[in-house]
DNA sequence: TCCATCATGTAAACAGTTACATGATTGC
DNA sequence: GCAATCATGTAACTGTTTACATGATGGA
C-alpha cells in the first residue's frame, strides 16, 4: 500500500509529465495548505522509491550541463494512480477532515469569556484572509481552464466558509455576539 | 514546543480529571475522526513525557489491586494548555483542513466520466452516513449540556455539509448531474 | 468459567521534517 | 559579479503506528 503522499505525488507527476522532483516539491511548497511541506528529505527519497518500485520512470536531461531527472508514470504507475482514485474511497472516518480550530474549541471551556472571544476573532480574521487568496487562485484556475484545480479550490473555499459560519454559531451559543 | 497531540492530550486530561492514560486512549478511539488512533504506543510514552516535563502529575490508585495511574494537570500544565488555546492561533495555512476527497478530485481528470460519477456517488453516500452518526452524537451532547463537545460536533456537521454541497457543484461543473 | 473491558507497557518500523550540503543556470 | 531560482541529495531526529505482551476486574 502506498501512503497518501505517495499517491498524491503520482497524481502530481501525472498532471505535469515529464516532471522533475523539484517541480513536485514546488507544487507542495506553493500549495495553500501546509499539510505536506514537500521538503527535499521527503520528496527525493520518495520518487526514488516509486521509481525502483516500477511506478515511475525517468530520463536524465543532459547536454545543458545540469543533470535533471524527468519522471513519467509507467503503465503500472498509472494503474496504481487510477485504483487510488477509483471507489471504494476510504470510509467516512478517514474522509473526515481534521480541523485544528475545532479541536481548540472543544477545550475552550478552560478560557475566560473575553479570551474565548479573542480566539474566535483571531480565527475569523485569519480565515477571511486565506479565503481571499484562495478565491483569487480559483478565479485564475477557472480562467486558465484548469477545471480540476479549480474544483479543488472551490472545495477549499466552501470549507473555509463553513468554518466561518460555524464561528458565528459558536459565538451565538456562547453569548459572545458583538 | 509541544506537538498538537500533546496539547490535545492536555485538553483531554483537563476535561476528564483525574484521568487514566487508558481513558485518554478511549477518547481518541471513540472519536469520529481517525486522525489520531490513540494507540498505546503513542499515549503511554506521551503522558509519561508530559509528567516528567512537569505538566502532568499522577496518583497511583492502589488497594483495589490494580495499579491505575490517574493524571491531573499541574499549574504549569494548565498554563501551557491555556497558552495553546489563546491567540495567536497558527496562521491561515495551518488553519486549513486537509481533505482527502479534495485531493482526489484534484487528480480525477485521469478517470473516465462514469468512474468520476462513481467516485462522487461513493463519497456522497459515505459522508451522508457519517453525518447522521455525528448529528446523533451532537444532539446527545446538547441534551447532556456538554456545550463545547456539542459545538465541536457542530463544526464537524457543517464541514461535512460543505463537502456534500461541494460534491454537487463538482457534478454540475463536470456535467454529471442525475 | 469465560469473555469483554480496563489497564499498562515495549520494540520495531515507518513517514515525514529540519537542517545541512553542493552546484548549475538565468537575469540584472 | 551577484542574487534568485533550479536542482539534487543525505543525516539526524521526531512523532506516530503496528504488533506484541501482560495481567486484573466485572458480569453472564
Amino acid at each position: 500500500m502506498l501512503s497518501e503522499l505517495e499517491n498524491v505525488v503520482l497524481g502530481v507527476v501525472n498532471v505535469n509529465q515529464p516532471c522533475s522532483a523539484y517541480r513536485v516539491r514546488m507544487v507542495f511548497a506553493r500549495s495553500p495548505s501546509r499539510h505536506w511541506s514537500g521538503s527535499a528529505g521527503s520528496i527525493y527519497p520518495l520518487v526514488r522509491r516509486l521509481e525502483s518500485g516500477g511506478l515511475l520512470q525517468s530520463v536524465t536531461r543532459r547536454g545543458d550541463g545540469r543533470a535533471t531527472r524527468l519522471y513519467r508514470l509507467t503503465r503500472r504507475g498509472r494503474s496504481r494512480l487510477l485504483s487510488w482514485l477509483r471507489p471504494p474511497l476510504p470510509d467516512g472516518g478517514d474522509l473526515m477532515t481534521m480541523d485544528p480550530l475545532r479541536v481548540r474549541v472543544r477545550f475552550m471551556e478552560a478560557l475566560r469569556s473575553e479570551e474565548r472571544l479573542a480566539v474566535l476573532e483571531d480565527a475569523e480574521a485569519k480565515l477571511r484572509e486565506k479565503l481571499v487568496s484562495i478565491d483569487h487562485e480559483a478565479r485564475n484556475d477557472k480562467r486558465a481552464g484548469d477545471t480540476f484545480r479549480y474544483l479543488s479550490g472551490r472545495g477549499a473555499i466552501r470549507s473555509i466558509r463553513a468554518q466561518l459560519d460555524w464561528l458565528r454559531e459558536v459565538r451565538k451559543v456562547l453569548g459572545l455576539e458583538k
